[in-house]
Formats: C-alpha cells, structure tokens, sequence
DNA sequence: GCCGTTTTCGGCCCGACTGTTTTCAGTCG
C-alpha cells in the first residue's frame, strides 16, 4: 500500500533533480505541480488507480500522461526507474546543498564542483577555508549564514502552537504606529493543518520605518531579507516569519496575493489573464495598462466576476470554478456548534470533573455535551467497565438537575477491538446516549482487515460516531490503511456519523477526506476530545478543518438542536 | 510535462530582494 505521501515525494525528488539538470523550468513546475496535486488528494491515488487505472489518474489536473505512467510503475514495482537511474547520475551532496536556504540549483552544483565537498558539513569547512577562491565575500557569507539558518530551523509547526507566537509578533506591530491593519496571511489564514512559517501583511505610509522597526522585534534570532516592502526573519521558536507591507489602497490585493495559495494564486491569475487582467499584490492590470485598484479583498475576486472566496477554500481545489458559477459552499461556523459530544471527565484520563466540563459547556453557550469516558481495555487511560459507567450514571444524573439550559449526555468512546467487536456488553452500550466508536490498538492491520473491522463497528446499532477516524497524530504517525469509500458508504447505509475530531494534533478526519465524504452524503459532528476544560476551546481548529473540507452546517450534525440530533441518530 | 468553448502546438503567474552581470541571474514568496 503507497501512501500519497511518499508518491508525492517522489515527484518532488525528480523535481529537484531536473533543475539540478537545468531542463526548462515548466517541465519542472509540471512536476512540482503534479506532486502537490498528489499531496492534497484525499483519497489514495493507489485507489483512484484500482478503480479506473491510468485514465482516471490523469483525472487529476496537472497528471497527464507521462506522470500517471511514473505512478502505475511506482504502485506496481515499489520504484520509478528513470528516477532511479537520475538518482545515481546527480550527486548526493548537490541534493542536500538547495536544502540550504538561499541556495538553490545553480550554487549547489557550483559548490560541489568547485569545493568537491561531499556533505553540508565539508563544505562549511571548505567554504571557510578556500571558498573566496570562487565567490565573492558576501556570497560566501550568505552561503555560511544560510547553513547555519538551516541547523535552526523547526520545520512545519501544528497549527495552534503557531498561534501564540503569531499573536505576540501582531500586538509588537501594531504598538508601533507605524502601520495599520497587521493581519496573518498564509496557510495560518487558511487554517492549514501545520504552517511551514508565518507570513504578515500590513500597510503603511512610511513602509521603509515600518521594516526596521518589525526586524528589531525581540525574539527574531536572524534577518534574511529586508528590502522596501518585504522582509523575512528566523524567530527563535525555528520559524521564518516573512512580512510584506504596501500601501492602504493595494491592502486588499496584497490580503489575496499573501493568503495564497500559491495554487489558487496561479489558477486564480491564469483565469484573469484569459481574460485580459493581470493580478499582483499590487493590483489588477487591464490589457490598456490601467491598473485597478483593491482596497478591499473581495474588489480582487469581484472584479473577475467570481463570488468571494473564503480563505479556507483557496487551495485550487475547483474553489474558482465554484466561485464563478455561485455556487461556492456557505461553510460551516463556529457560532453554529451547538454541542460537543466527545470528551473526558475525571471518570477516565480526564482531569476535570463531569460538572466542571458541563460549567465550561455552558459559558460557551452549548445546548448538549457527550461525557465520552474511555473503555475498559484502554487501561492506561483508566477506562471504565460496565460496571464503572453504571456508577458514573448516578453523578451524570446529579450534575444534569444543576443545569438547565444544557443537556450532559451519557457517554463512552469505546474501543474497537481487532476484530470489530466492541469492548463493553450490549447491555450496557444499550444504556448510552450516545456511543462513539475509535480503534486505539492494532493500528498496523492491512487495509481489508481495518476497513472490515471499522465497518463491523458502523454497523453495530449501537455505534453513533466513528471517532477520529483516521488515527494520525500529525508529525509522528500516519493514519491507518483505510478504503475510505467503503467506510463512507457505510456510515450512509447505517447512520453513523464520521468526527471530525478538532485535537490540534489530530484533526482527524482529515480536510481533504470531509471533502470526499460529503460527497457521498457523509455526516459529520466535530468534537474536541478535550482531556479538560481549556481543551474546549479547541474547537475552532475542528471547524477549520470542516470548511477546509467545503462542509456546511447541513453537514455537521452538531450543529443541530438536541431534539433533531437525537431523531437523526434514532436507528432505523 | 501539462493542457485545450479562440489552440494537439506553443504557451505556461507575477513580483521582490540580493549581489555584482552595468542590464541581469538566482532564489524566493
Ligand atoms: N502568485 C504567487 N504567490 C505565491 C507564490 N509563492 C507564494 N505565494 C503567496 C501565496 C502563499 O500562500 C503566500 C505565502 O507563501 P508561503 O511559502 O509562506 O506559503 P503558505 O503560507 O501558503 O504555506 P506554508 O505553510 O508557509 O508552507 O505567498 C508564487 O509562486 N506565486
Ligand atoms: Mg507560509
Ligand atoms: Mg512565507
Ligand atoms: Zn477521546
């Protein structure tokens, strides 16, 4: 089973290796284009391949021929030979040397031919010690600095724990007075899953004051750039942080250039040059030259007679098309949850008491929370035997007559053990509000098995919610194999509903498969698996999540009153 | 390499910053 990642490296690889070979730098965005195209699939392109072959990879925009061709050998053989034979033609050092920020193709190569070092840490020595041989003093310096970045660089950060730091760089800005309107750009305005750095954006009549006083910041360990209008830093946390300001008047083409995508931006520009505009950060060129300006971010999506786009779409997966047939999702809101229906008290491995959750469901104004305790079999969290959620019964009962405005449900995440069965009784699951359903153990089964045991759990009557369907942990584990369509399918057939689980690391199900399963009818409820109180507010990063995946309220269940909630997942 | 309600050939998003090339290449967002 190949997983959409490791193809997608492939493609990058073969990327990197082609302006190591300095071919035409379309042939290389192709490439580019296609591995991202790969990497943002929702379902395996190995499925997409059992189902219709070739034919229906090349389905996928920016997958022609030649690349579907590369993926039909790598699924069969494990290996792409024509890049295998690139590989051992192009040496190893050239790779690792673009690692280097600010050098790319054209210098790794130099260096290795000139230096004939054979990794990053022979060329720091030689670089130092015969390097003005063949550069100049500052390329010299640039290339010794950008070695010394890498060593310091965090690579991509979770979301949320961006967040603060985004947050205390902001408040530093705007005591400056010197700029207006500092707002987080990128894939943090996106709410993708991790940000790669932290992009800014602001305006100023005196843009010049401005860098200065932004590259002073504390906290920023290294300044790569700082030029009229952009800059770009290394904060001490190992994130870049790049910030662009321009005038008032350009703010809103400068909100849609630096939101990105990148995909979006080309898709959304190529679109405007057939038909005659020319998109930057600065504006909209007509084809007589006039420049149209866009104060306000819609002016740049309203000009080309498109809808305005929500940030959280813009990842050119048919957002534009979408946009300029009206018929652009309403995505789902945070002010829409009406309930929570996944978490844990002091019963199992939460810290806070079923009372201190229900007082905290109630400051966030929700109608219904789901005590969701853990199982007997999951031990190390102290979970609950049947006899252990008889007792929890009694507290329930007491903690709900406190409250009445809020509904506290009796609950359980129940484990799915190997076979699919379940590891409490029928007799007490029956006694269950609401039951949601997670496999914690045997994560390595082949795909057969997982979905047959996943669907033998959909299909109990007693199951509700699959929860964290998938079972990655972002940065550390990769979801188990799973045919999703055939669990999508099922969830239809039985009622089940799949979480979209809003735990920073987990955010699982993950945005590109909500995509997918709604369009198989696939409802949702998005839950936060809060271990305590302050974990409650995580829930935002699940809706992200939700509208990443085009969902709408419609589609989320927990956005329903008590009453409708209840009668959707009556059994048949 | 990909793609096509003007095309199966000939285009492919657009601009800033840096260094040293006096007019631009390399790298990056
Ligand atoms: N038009 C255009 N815009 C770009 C290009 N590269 C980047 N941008 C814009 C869109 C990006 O969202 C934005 C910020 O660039 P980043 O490299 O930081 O990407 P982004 O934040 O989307 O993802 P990240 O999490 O940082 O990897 O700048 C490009 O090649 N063309
Ligand atoms: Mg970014
Ligand atoms: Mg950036
Ligand atoms: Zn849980």
């Amino acid at each position: 089973m190949i997983s959409n990642k490791a193809l997608a490296e492939q493609f990058e690889q073969f990327a990197k290796i082609l302006e190591l070979k300095n071919e035409l730098s379309f042939k290389i965005s192709a490439y580019q284009r296609a591995a991202e195209a790969i990497r943002s699939q929702g379902e395996s392109l190995e499925e997409i391949y059992k189902r219709g072959g070739i034919k229906e990879l090349q389905k996928i925009e920016g997958i022609g021929e030649s690349i579907s061709q590369k993926i039909e050998e790598y699924i069969k053989t494990g290996k792409i030979k024509e890049l295998e034979r690139l590989k051992n033609k192009i040496p190893k050092a050239e790779l690792e040397f673009m690692e280097i920020p600010g050098v790319g193709p054209k210098t790794a190569k130099k260096l290795f031919e000139k230096l004939k070092a054979k990794n990053i840490n022979e060329l720091k020595e030689k670089l130092k010690k015969q390097g003005l041989k063949f550069f100049k003093e500052k390329t010299q310096a640039n290339i010794l600095r950008g070695i010394e970045i890498k060593s310091h660089l965090s690579g991509r950060m979770l979301l949320a724990d961006a967040k603060p730091y985004v947050d205390s760089i902001i408040a530093y800005l705007n005591k400056s007075n010197l700029m207006e309107r500092v707002t987080a750009v990128g894939s943090f305005r996106r709410f993708k899953e991790t940000v790669g750095d932290i992009d800014l954006v602001a305006t100023s009549s005196v843009p010049a004051r401005a860098i200065k006083y932004f590259v002073e910041y504390p906290e920023f360990t290294k300044i790569i750039t700082s030029g009229e209008t952009k800059s770009t830093v290394i904060h001490s946390s190992g994130i870049q942080v790049d910030l662009e300001i321009l005038p008032e008047n350009e703010f809103g083409s400068l909100l849609q250039h630096f939101t990105g995508s990148k995909e979006h931006n080309i898709a959304l520009r190529t679109y405007a040059q057939e038909h005659g505009f020319s998109i930057s950060e600065h504006g909209i060129k007509e084809k007589s030259g006039k420049l149209i300006l866009c104060p306000k971010e819609e002016d740049v999506y309203k000009t080309l007679k498109m809808d305005y786009i929500e940030p959280e779409l813009r990842e050119d997966r048919g957002e534009i098309e979408a946009a300029l047939k009206h018929q652009l999702p309403k995505l789902v809101e945070l002010k829409d949850v009406q309930g929570d229906l996944h978490m844990h008290s002091n019963w199992s491995d939460g810290s806070n008491s079923i009372e201190e959750m229900a007082q905290k469901a109630k400051e966030l104004k929700y109608k219904y929370i789901a005590i969701s305790d853990h199982t007997v079999s999951l031990a190390v969290a102290g979970g609950l035997d049947a006899k252990g959620f008889l007792k929890r019964e009694k507290e329930l009962k007491r903690v709900n007559q406190k409250f009445t405005s809020l509904k506290i449900l009796n609950s359980c995440e129940v484990n799915i053990k190997p076979d699919g069965t379940l590891d409490l009784p029928e007799e007490s699951l029956r006694r269950f509000d609401i039951v949601t359903a997670s496999v914690h153990s045997s994560f390595n089964q082949s795909k057969e098995m997982m979905t047959k045991r996943l669907i033998r759990a959909i299909e109990n009557p007693n199951v509700d919610i699959i929860g964290h369907p998938s079972g990655r942990i972002i940065n550390r584990r990769e979801g188990y194999q799973v045919d999703w369509p055939e669990i999508f399918k099922a969830c239809v057939a039985n009622k089940v509903a799949l979480e979209i689980n809003a735990f920073p690391d987990r955010l699982d199900l993950v945005d590109s498969l909500v995509q997918e399963a709604k369009k198989f009818g696939v409802k949702f409820v998005i839950c936060t698996d809060a271990h305590n109180v302050s974990q409650m507010d995580n829930m935002i990063y699940g809706i992200s999540v939700a509208r990443r995946g085009w969902a709408e309220a419609k589609d989320v269940l927990s956005t329903r009153p008590f009453p409708e909630l209840q009668t959707w997942f009556k059994k048949r």
